[in-house]
DNA sequence: GCTCGATGTATCACGACGATACATCAGGAT
DNA sequence: ATCCTGATGTATCGTCGTGATACATCGAGC
């Protein structure tokens, strides 16, 4: 969900669409890629929704009478409204499936240090759990129809599974980091 | 691209929306999963296209006077036609972006049987190709915002980094195996 | 002075998803 | 016998994200 990724990374500062853009890209990596194409139309939602809310650049170019309130090149820069900062602790406060879903997981990581420690576990079991249940069903699945499979897509579905317990280990690693620094 | 995987299956044998869906799943495992939302949709768009057509189905309960062509159970059966499998084999015989990209590569590989072997070749060569250079562009990435960046970010980042690098592995085992067996 | 690449906003057609609705059928439980 | 559940089966809807594309400005180097 674009929408939590926006309003994490204006929590942190005001920004344009444009320089929303890069950080997406280099926060979630290849994890998740974003394209104007729906940051846009997302922002306009947000804004509409009133998380959001454009400020007005005055320090730069104070606009010549009868102009917009944009800065010198048209730059539309958002800043997060307190009922964003309030729905966006919300958001990071679910537990449920959209925390740990393939689509919510990343975003809802990216801001975890945003996040209470007893929800970050729960989700990280949550997702781990949903992992371990993939990767079985999996297993369960090549062992039944190995035999009948051609060997790329054995190789294929061996690297899907390879992949899905590889982070169920990472998943387990990042549980215990959680569990032994939650005293601190 | 669910049009290439749903040749590819049924370039194998006539089936029905409920039976192809199941396949897919456990042919792409969890690598791409595709809903009947897009599934039957694309069927009418690939019958109006004449890839496939609708199999009268004789076989069971022969149909009472003014009854249409469909098995009792509604069920309706698709099979190739000729301009279909001509088509399944041009959409295997390609080997730009579309054939490497994340959408195209997992389906391609798992009808890599039918491709030939130098097709094969030039579709893992550019995959890697891909993934090595979106491998270097995390670690760089990396590198250069380690310093500012919480432990969860980092910890989400290095995940992804890992599994890209694991992946070139991957599909240099997978290069050196169609080069050595080549020649068979 | 010119061109080129980065910055910046925006829209469009398209593909896919998740939820949902509806219907039939086989099986076991009561 | 009947009920209920789960598998089979077709289908649509609103929502979201993509990739391509258009357009405009800015700064730097030639």
């Amino acid at each position: 969900m674009l929408e939590i990724a926006i309003l994490g990374l204006l929590n942190e500062a005001p920004m344009h669409g444009y320089e929303l853009r890069k950080r997406l890209s280099s926060l979630l990596g290849a994890f998740r890629a974003f394209s104007y194409g729906s940051l846009y139309p997302t922002l306009r939602r947000l804004q509409e929704a009133g998380w959001i809310d454009e400020e007005a650049p005055l320090d730069e170019a104070p606009p010549a009478a009868g102009f917009a309130a944009r800065s010198k090149r048209g730059k539309r820069v958002y800043r997060l409204t307190a009922d964003g900062k309030e729905h966006f602790a919300t958001l990071l406060a679910e537990v449920g499936p959209e925390a740990y879903d393939d689509e919510g997981f990343g975003t809802r990581l990216a801001f975890f240090a945003h996040t209470r420690s007893d929800i970050r576990l729960q989700i990280l079991e949550g997702r781990r759990q949903r992992m371990t249940e993939q990767a079985d069903g999996m297993r369960t699945s090549i062992a039944r129809t190995r035999t009948r499979m051609d060997r790329y897509t054995l190789q294929l579905q061996e690297h899907g599974l390879e992949s899905a317990d590889r982070e169920v280990r990472w998943l387990t690693e990042l549980i215990e980091d959680e569990r032994t620094t939650r005293t601190d």
